[in-house]
DNA sequence: CCAATGTTGTCAAATAGCTTGACAATGATA
DNA sequence: TATCATTGTCAAGCTATTTGACAACATTGG
């Protein structure tokens, strides 16, 4: 059960203060000024001289940021591997919510589908534990 | 993917302040610092003075409260309905955490071995969509 | 109906916490 | 070696929170 349906939070509406970054993921207040004016993270748009919130997408990259950095990557780098890793995040996302078609049978089993492909269908089935694809005639 | 998985962070370590829960549940700092002194919520221990902080618990609690107090109920009903939820979930947490011993088959299908019952064998499988215990011979 | 209690708003004074800017230290880089 | 990147720290000023108090209003028990 996740946390949305057991508490019905959107994490997307999640909203942190700085402090509660800086003990959460143990990354200085300072950093996190010093990242946002590098443009690398962003706070929620507050009035000049208020105090910064941010977002759970936020949160997300200053955990990531700070996972690269701390394996040795400079910070312009490790905020580069967060966005591209968010970017396939959000192709896949987006890729598979346009395919997905809903949920059948084959054979009496649940099967994703994913809609046609080469004049036949693509499924998703788990067999064993393992997830395959396969192609049926409609 | 959950958020955890996605993230690497963990929903039971989040902290939130006044301010931040106060928007995100539209609920005022009046009401979260009475809740507290009756006893119907906790904030994090801090020293004399010094700001709140709530963990991901409180902020379900919260959210609970707030629920049922927009339902007409009052606040110590409320609180009550909280807790007896959360204790049910807990329960069921529980006891499906003791019982659960993995996933086999049957009939070349996906189960979840519930464990024995009855001189016979406990199973849940998915059929057609439906969740279904099935009492099998070991 | 009345007095007591429950719940929330608001205000004020004190203080905890945040912001910005500056300087320094350290390490990496051209 | 000079420059840039990154972070720590400090100070002054401002923002946000805390506590306590009073008020308003609804609800409840007698």
């Amino acid at each position: 059960m996740s946390f949305k349906e057991q508490s019905g939070i959107d994490i997307d509406q999640l909203i942190f203060g700085i402090s509660q970054i800086s003990q959460m993921l143990n990354v200085s207040p300072r950093q996190l000024r010093y990242w946002e004016k590098r443009g690398y993270i962003r706070s929620l748009a507050q009035k000049d001289g208020q105090t910064r919130q941010y977002n759970a997408k936020a949160v997300v990259r200053i955990v990531g940021i700070k996972h690269f950095l701390d394996e040795g990557y400079t910070l312009a780098a490790a905020a580069d591997k967060v966005t591209k890793f968010a970017q396939q995040q959000k192709m896949l996302h987006d890729f598979v919510g346009q395919r997905f078609q809903g949920v059948t049978e084959i054979a009496g089993q649940p099967a994703l589908d994913f809609g046609h492909l080469a004049d036949q269908h693509l499924y998703g089935v788990m067999q064993q534990g393992r997830a395959e694809f396969k192609l049926r005639q409609d």
